[in-house]
DNA sequence: TATAGTCATCGAAGCGGTTCGACGATGAAT
DNA sequence: ATTCATCGTCGAACCGCTTCGATGACTATA
């Protein structure tokens, strides 16, 4: 393995001329350049990542943080991931994922032996034990998803509240009354998913306010409760004409229990829902729905991160609810 | 932060002392193990990961190299993902995820740089570019999916082959003789997904043996084409009495396909695939099935990649293509 | 013509660990 | 009573790179 020391060798000059050459933060004569660049090609010369970091503190690694729990429809993570990812890399930046199941102990861990520059959370909770964690790094971290407490914290989330007025609107606007609402797995709300309660209690206080009815219910997270739940409140509920699905695993499946209902949308039934593009791809799903844009929220995480690790203490702290993006697709009327 | 230095300082000893303590490759007593114990706590002191990798020249990081292609289905790749960030962090090491579109400047770029003690490969295709990169690299690799070429090379997969060859013979023993095949897109074929042909031919080559019918088809990876495709062959082959699905994409979306055509399944359709367990739950997927273990394939891949880290040059090169597994949910009659 | 900047380069120190060889103090074996 | 190992610890060197301050050679300024 070639070290720089033997660029300099080889090129007739001292290391740090070499180092220089190599960052730019020195002028160097183009004939001397010239030299380094030949010897760096003949010796197939890369920079020892490891070295760099211990001379500069700085890895250019962000950690990824996931979780997952039994509640959640893991396609649905994997947007964000890929959204992380490639933003970090375009920005000069690798990505240690970890997935541990002990999320505090892994912040620690990979905060506190310097393996990175700073941590995104995915999946953040209203108490979330990670946050504790983070806040004792020396190193600033991201989060997707709302904890209670958002002081001196980065936090990026969809705005929940206004993505389900926005449907409530779309449904009432077209003269629906009645509306059954599905909602996340009670075990969301327990654990503190702030995202299931913003859209419900959002949602709920829109219909009052419009004076329709409005049925909250939770979802299922596994087969093959998830069908049998999903008959269960459609059952209970005759006289609505629509359905919002704030729940990715019951949005997955719905379109053949519908089938086997005999329910027709939109003629019997109006359709709303919450995914992503690529989500709503993959499963098929036709419906009006409004954009989760796992892109958009993983960008805008890595970024804003980034910014806070060159600029370490200047920039302020935010909170970014991105505006909900509504598609017609037709599954209303 | 608190160096070795300083703990060393606080304990009353010398840093090689505190060194030798942390890693116990030397007998220290046990009272100045004590003081150096309390030292640490006191300090609250973290190894520094870089400088012990530039020291050791080992990095406890393993390269995770992932593409996404547009003709793949993204949530099968995900469990994949987590059985090798799994039973890598079981064995002590974090995972570099990559999902650099250019695949083998990734692989170089990482392993140059000295950021991975190893690297596993996802999805690798016959003629992977990323090889090449690979074996130019000082780091040892682990494959899941099987190139042309494996000289040199671990390679984990599962018996596709095998794995078609247990369907065929289920159907055939139930009675079926005009059968249904839908294989990946005819992309995945062209970029050189071996499992693709693999799984087609050993299915055409055995029911070419029992003397029955089989009818291979592509599919397709993105809707509306999908739907549209699955129609279409089912329409070509109305003799046929059973459906195997080599098609992550398409087997998501067959229920409400099937429901649609007004077929019943297995009464007018006997069906059989290939998907692993955490996928068809995700899914609702009810269908005989081979399982396709990524889990223990993730496992295994990075058990013996670790084990080759460890003992270079010691471990034979293997091939290993892990037994399928049929598990029968009664969609076949 | 003396003076002050630039320009290009070098040497040395430092980042935070690990590891090798040495050394004094013990205890066991001869 | 010597000799030999073993035990526990230390100092120094090294891993590969960055960066600070210094230096000599030029060029522009007064």
């Amino acid at each position: 393995m070639a070290t720089i020391g033997d660029v300099a060798r080889e090129a007739g000059v001292s290391r740090s001329t070499v180092s220089y050459a190599l960052s730019g933060k020195r002028p160097i004569s183009l004939e001397t350049r010239d030299r380094i660049d030949r010897a760096i090609h003949k010796l197939g010369f890369t920079v020892n990542a490891g070295a760099r970091a211990l001379a500069t503190s700085e890895t250019m690694v962000i950690g990824l943080l996931l979780q997952f729990h039994d509640d959640e429809f893991p396609p649905a993570m994997l947007q964000y991931i890929l959204a992380v990812s490639t933003s970090a890399r375009e920005l000069g930046y690798d990505i240690l994922m970890v997935t541990d199941s002990d999320g505090p102990g892994a912040v620690t861990r990979i905060t506190s032996s310097n393996m990175v520059d700073g941590v995104v959370l995915l999946d953040v909770t209203h108490e979330d034990p990670r946050l504790d964690a983070l806040r004792a790094a020396r190193q600033p971290g991201a989060l997707v998803g709302l904890p209670r407490n958002t002081e001196e914290l980065d936090v990026f989330d969809l705005d929940f509240g206004e993505a389900a007025r926005m449907l409530v609107d779309h449904l009432y606007g077209l003269g629906h009354r009645e509306i059954v609402l599905l909602s996340p797995p009670r075990h969301v709300f327990d654990r503190g998913g702030a995202y299931a309660w913003r859209f419900r209690d959002a949602a709920v206080e829109r219909a009052a306010r419009y004076g329709i009815q409005i049925h909250p219910n939770y979802g299922e997270s596994q087969q093959p409760g998830i069908t049998r739940s999903l008959n269960a409140i459609l059952d209970a509920r005759p006289q609505a004409t629509a359905l919002i699905v704030h729940n990715d695993a019951s949005i997955a499946v719905l379109p053949s229990v519908l089938h086997d209902r005999g329910v027709q949308v939109p003629r019997d039934l109006s359709v709303v829902s919450l995914y992503s593009q690529d989500f709503g791809r993959s499963f098929l799903l036709p419906y009006t729905a409004v954009e989760t844009s796992p892109d958009r929220l993983g960008r805008e995480a890595v970024q804003h991160l980034v910014r806070r690790m060159s600029n370490p203490g200047d920039v302020p702290a935010v909170a970014k609810f991105i505006e909900p993006v509504l598609t017609i697709r037709g599954s209303t009327a």
